[in-house]
DNA sequence: TTGCGTGCAAAGGTTTTGCATGGCA
DNA sequence: TGCCATGCAAAACCTTTGCACGCAA
């Protein structure tokens, strides 16, 4: 039985008040900088266990930077977010697409996936980007 | 100008040689268990100029893996080729599918994203785990 | 001969682990 | 009082960087 802890708060309450994706690193230095160090180990402990207990979702966006972590506690509403990584800039970018439900029907009923939109990220390259490619 | 040299070839055949996907680790040692021991340096160096030149294709597939590299010299069939990364055991399946090109599609015209699909992994269950589950 | 490529070693960064201590129940 | 959680430090891990030497052109 796990214990209720005020780092555990700490940890939670940091990623909450992100409305983005903080990487463990982030929710470190962020408790640090607030006045509230908490260990690393402790940070990713208990990152850990916050995904799976499914109050955070948790999705690789690149290699350098490490894993990235995401309040879902109070609503799903992102759940079915997906995210655009621009490969060129950087960016990372929210979409909410109905598309991307029937795809994950479809990849569902016709491969017998069931695809987590929460955690997948597209690579490609925006808008901008293409832009400044073929002015 | 870009040199040849026997490393380059070497890991280029180490790559061409596995059907799948391997990473720099990989690499690595299959050519140390080969006998041609290859620095590491020199791989990661190598295989991300292959990368830029469209020899190979790289994408990440799980944050405590390195990156994942694949062959893509000669033919381009497995450009459109996606990934989906079971969550549960850890297989990564290789899905060719027409619903993926009428995303990327609908993803560029509407929200002005090219998606590269070959980089792409979508996170989720395979149907062996969810029969598990659900039994 | 020129200068890119290589290899070794060291450094950089994130994440994990061991162990004694502290705090929740 | 138990036992989990914490924190520190050290370790493990992949990847990058610096530098002297070797090899392709």
């Amino acid at each position: 039985m796990p214990y209720h802890t005020k780092q555990n708060d700490l940890i939670l309450e940091c990623l909450r008040s992100q409305p983005g994706h903080m990487t463990a690193q982030d929710v470190i230095r962020a408790l640090a900088d607030a006045g509230h160090g908490v260990g690393s180990a402790t940070v990713y402990r208990r990152l850990d266990r916050l995904v799976e207990s499914g109050m955070a979702r948790k999705f690789i966006v690149d290699e350098k930077l490490g894993a990235c972590y995401q309040y879902a506690g109070d609503s799903q509403e992102c759940e079915r977010h997906s995210h655009l990584k621009c490969v060129r800039c950087g960016r990372l970018i929210h979409l909410s697409c109905g598309f991307i439900d029937e795809l994950d029907e479809h990849i569902l009923k016709e491969h017998g996936f069931r695809v987590d939109s929460g955690r997948t990220v597209f690579y490609g390259v925006c808008a901008d980007c293409a832009g400044e490619e073929n002015p």
